[in-house]
RNA sequence: GGCAGCGUAGCUCAGUUGGUGAGAGCGCCGGAUUCAUAACCCGGAGGUCGGCAGUUCAAGUCUGCCCGCUGCUACCA
């Protein structure tokens, strides 16, 4: 009676500048998992938001002359207007400075206290604001200041200063046999093998505790008992999905799925899992690091002056291309290049000569040939075997890569099936059995408007509105798009609306 | 420095435990066709499978070395 669960996350946001097409992109596959899982029977809950606590944005509040929280009000517009649009079907926002939240992590930290994970102590070392974290010494490079003076830059060539704090630590360094564990006993926790296989490397190779409080700040969740000190922003951060499914022990919890950037894994599958165990609080099922999306082939920076809006490229292609776009050409997990051009090029032989000319193609003869009624299916000869075949083949693929969360695959089968139903339609040219055997020509159209049916079902995850349209033009009702009607054709004779190109060819130039 | 991965047609990539003449998609060229959004369908174009040397009857597919690239990590300070 009752469906299966699933709770799958996206990181949260930083909101100290405009988002970007990262968001985007990770927004956008959680999504796709997301609504597959629901037309797949699944109860589904889908968290995202953003993380707004910390130094940086202490500071850049204070730049804009405004206080940290009206500052956050503001910046976290873009992040939500920016998931309205691409069509975003979360089921709840979450902020860290939503009040439920701040007592949720108050709570874990006395967990992990009552535990005796938690002890004071003293940090000090380069610190960079920037980046909100430590270097070693090793690690900094030298560079010359505006006034030629030599100074100390992090890794990522951001400032670095000698910061000594009181800070309270984790001990993290008694957790490295559990984690070894958890790896070695559950091979799917962190995907894809290659984040696997590195994190596993790191925690083998020895950690040291965590420190995670700060005292030169204070904009963040206070120390319980300790008001001097706010939490470390990643405790912060990751506790945000434990708010989102209810509380310590909330009923959505354990999450499914974290769907991460792969610069945040370690957060995800080293130090999660730790503050988890301490906790004594359940461990998600899978942390699933993807790519970083590059622009022709190059990091996005603003110094590159290459930097794309995500809204303006979904105004300009369509969300739906977008979508389709991003989880099309980027094999999942991996880091995958973008261009006006490669859109354009990738959606018109994918969506406009693809699917929609299939659907255009089929439902136009169906319209002037008889008078928009579902023809009749007949006895499948040896083409609609082939037909049948194929799909039987291409649904399997496509269920077997969305399960593994390979996108991209399953959009290869889905073409694999568009390919097959244009073929079967060349082959039996309904077009000119309209001349000899209308009976026939019926059956082909009724096997080629199923062969669409089953086609865009599939896609929906995807491209939402687009195929919402297709399916109306398909006669498809609206409480028959689930999978479990992915069987049950369109009846013989329901009359469909006029058919209408959903995916025109679009051109590059303006 | 260590560990891991990668380098296959213009582009993006597939290529199980080594074995019929090395593949797909896109792009490109030609043919056919007109139901359709000049789309669909059919065919083609030919890349020393990063380089060198080995193992083997036989190697993108195994071994060693080299070149280039990427990720994680470490140290020298």
């Amino acid at each position: 009676m009752s469906k299966p669960r699933f709770y799958v996350t996206t990181a949260i946001a930083y909101p100290n500048g405009r988002p970007h097409m990262g968001h985007a992109y990770e927004a956008i596959a959680t999504d796709v998992i997301a609504r597959f899982k629901r037309l797949d029977g699944h109860d589904v809950r889908f968290l995202t938001g953003t993380d707004e606590h910390g130094l940086k944005i202490d500071q850049a509040a204070r730049a804009a002359g405004m206080n940290p929280q009206a500052y956050v009000d503001q910046m976290v517009a873009p992040f939500r207007a920016l998931d309205e649009q691409l069509g975003i079907s979360f089921d709840r926002f979450i902020r860290t400075t939503d009040a439920d939240h701040k007592a949720l992590v108050q709570a874990l930290w006395q967990r992990m206290a009552a535990n005796g994970d938690l002890y004071l102590g003293r940090y000090e070392g380069w610190y960079s604001v920037r980046d909100e974290a430590y270097y070693d010494e090793a690690e900094l490079v030298e560079a010359q200041d505006a006034a030629g003076a030599t100074i100390k830059l992090s890794p990522q060539g951001t400032p670095v200063e000698w910061t000594v704090e009181e800070s309270w630590f984790f001990k993290l360094s008694a957790y490295q046999e559990r984690l070894l564990t958890l790896y070695d006993s559950n091979p799917a926790f962190i995907q894809p093998q290659s984040r696997f296989n590195e994190m596993r490397a790191f925690v083998a190779g020895g950690l040291s505790d965590l420190s995670v409080s700060r005292t030169s700040f204070s904009w963040g969740i206070p120390v319980p008992g300790d008001e001097r000190h706010v939490m470390y922003v990643w405790l912060d951060a990751l506790a945000n999905y434990l708010t989102g499914a209810g509380g310590l022990d909330g009923e959505w919890w354990p999450a499914d799925l974290h769907i991460v950037g792969k610069d945040v894994v370690r957060f995800h599958t080293v130090y999660w899992p730790a503050f988890l165990m301490s906790a004594g609080i359940a461990l998600p099922k899978t942390v699933f690091g993807h790519g970083f999306l590059l622009n022709r082939g190059e990091k996005m920076s603003k110094t590159l002056g290459n930097v794309v809006d995500p809204a303006d490229m979904a105004t300009r292609f369509g969300v739906d291309r977008l979508r389709w776009y991003l989880c099309r050409e980027v094999p999942f997990g991996e880091d995958g290049s973008y261009s006006d051009e490669a859109i354009v090029e990738r959606t018109n032989a994918d969506l406009a000569n693809g699917i929609g000319n299939l659907a255009q193609r089929s439902l136009s003869m169906v319209a002037k040939n008889l008078g928009g009624l579902m023809p009749v299916r007949g006895q499948p000869g040896d083409s609609e075997l082939r037909l049948k075949e194929a799909f039987h083949a291409g649904t399997e693929a496509y269920f077997a890569a969305m399960n593994a969360l390979a996108l991209h695959k399953a959009l290869d089968a889905i073409m694999g099936m568009v390919t097959a139903a244009n073929g079967y339609f060349a082959e039996n040219a309904p077009w000119a059995l309209a001349k000899t055997d209308t009976v026939r020509m019926a059956e082909v159209l009724a096997a080629t408007l199923d062969a669409t049916r089953r086609i865009v079902l599939l896609a929906q995850p995807f491209m939402p509105a687009s195929t919402a349209a297709l399916l109306d033009q398909l006669g498809v009702a609206t409480d028959a798009r689930d999978f479990s009607g992915f069987n049950t054709p369109v009846e013989a004779g329901t009359q469909l609306p006029a058919p209408a190109g959903v995916f025109p060819r679009v051109t590059l130039d303006g």
